[in-house]
DNA sequence: TAGATTGTTAATCGATTAACAATC
DNA sequence: TAGATTGTTAATCGATTAACAATC
């Protein structure tokens, strides 16, 4: 019935979003593919490629118009609603994420965040969000619907805590614990593997004449 | 002279170096591509190739002595020697970073973090790393002789500032702004964006029938 | 109608994987 | 020698791109 879809298509689908959001601030009506992979540096053929597997969203001579695109995009991506999320751990991470302004603009609501430590629960971030203790997850997670879990916890503990937030029903988990985690395949991982990107920086730094 | 690397090798590298890592502290002598690939769930024949791009490391009916590919990957990588890192915006990613130990350990010095914000100038992150002025850039790039630079600014400065950073002699810039920056292609970028990871999340999530 | 731009097909390019001879 | 596992080739799979008819 569907046609198979790139892996990389939802991050562009992302990125197109992005766009489109500041040109409709810029009052732009309409925007063809070629302006659009001008700025993104991608190829049109892509970009109609990518919107084509989810409908014929343009107007042939005219482009697609903006605000209609980027609603479509939402709705595609599924931040047309939005999502409830709990932050795992109150590292430095963690922390810096719970007042992250670009996740609250997008689609995703940070309904608390959770530690172990003694000495950071109570503690409160930016005037609006207490660190709760991590025994009350189980509760937390049921009675804010949370569905989302961000995973900052160290590496050593982070398989456990994740098989249990699994079992409090979340359905999505994105990783910032630098190894491989593993989970049943209804549970969606995205990993974000900061020091990953560093070492490929550095890999392109030092290969860069090939 | 070369065969042309796939660019995702970089990175899994990186993702084979972390497990040699581990295993080396476990006291693991040898390791073989199969069971590494059962670790990271990839196939032994991808591990194998992507380190033959490098070389021959390992031994037939024996596998890969685990020390020794690790030093082997650290050179590939080009971790085998230290980075000079400054910060560029001490917002809360950029204060996040300032003493992450995932990179701190892997071949990454932070020599400094600056700000534009009177307020926030002169303070100190964990009593050993005090922001500083962003007009002090330019001294600070050259005298300290850094070589990659953080971006934590916010979206509509950040090209001004990577201009920059690139005029000052930075050859390696790891992004966290959400916007497509250009530089000349001497200096590598590499993007962290994590606002994508939630939306691809989420895609995923809503998508996840088909 | 003429010009612009889409949506889609088919060709190309790039990455992964299976298979197996080489060899420890 | 027999068993294990590499390094490498060739086949397969998946993603991107060019090309163009359709159509606004």
């Amino acid at each position: 019935m569907f046609e198979k879809i790139p892996k990389p298509v939802a991050r562009r689908l992302a990125i197109y979003y992005r766009v489109l959001k500041e040109q409709s601030k810029n009052g732009a009506e309409t925007i063809s593919s070629s302006s659009l992979g001008r700025m993104l540096d991608l190829k049109p053929s892509q970009i109609r490629k990518d919107l084509s597997y989810f409908g014929g969203f343009g107007k042939r001579g005219t482009g697609y118009n903006v605000i209609d695109l980027m609603k479509s995009i939402e709705k595609i991506l599924g931040i047309d609603k939005r999502w409830n999320v709990l932050i795992i751990g109150a590292g430095k991470i963690g922390r810096a994420l719970a007042n992250y302004p670009g996740l609250i603009q997008d689609g995703f609501t940070i309904k608390g965040i959770v530690d172990v430590s003694e000495k950071k629960i109570g503690k409160t971030i930016d005037e609006h969000l207490t660190i709760e203790d991590v025994a009350e997850m189980e509760k937390i997670i049921r009675e804010r619907k949370i569905e989302i879990g961000v995973l900052c916890v160290p590496s050593d503990v982070a398989q456990k805590v994740l098989n249990s937030v699994i079992q409090y029903g979340i359905k999505g988990i994105v990783n910032f614990v630098p190894k491989r985690l593993k989970a049943p395949k209804d549970v969606m991982i995205e990993d974000v593997q900061i020091s990953l990107s560093f070492k490929a920086l550095s890999f392109r730094m030092v290969n860069s004449e090939r």
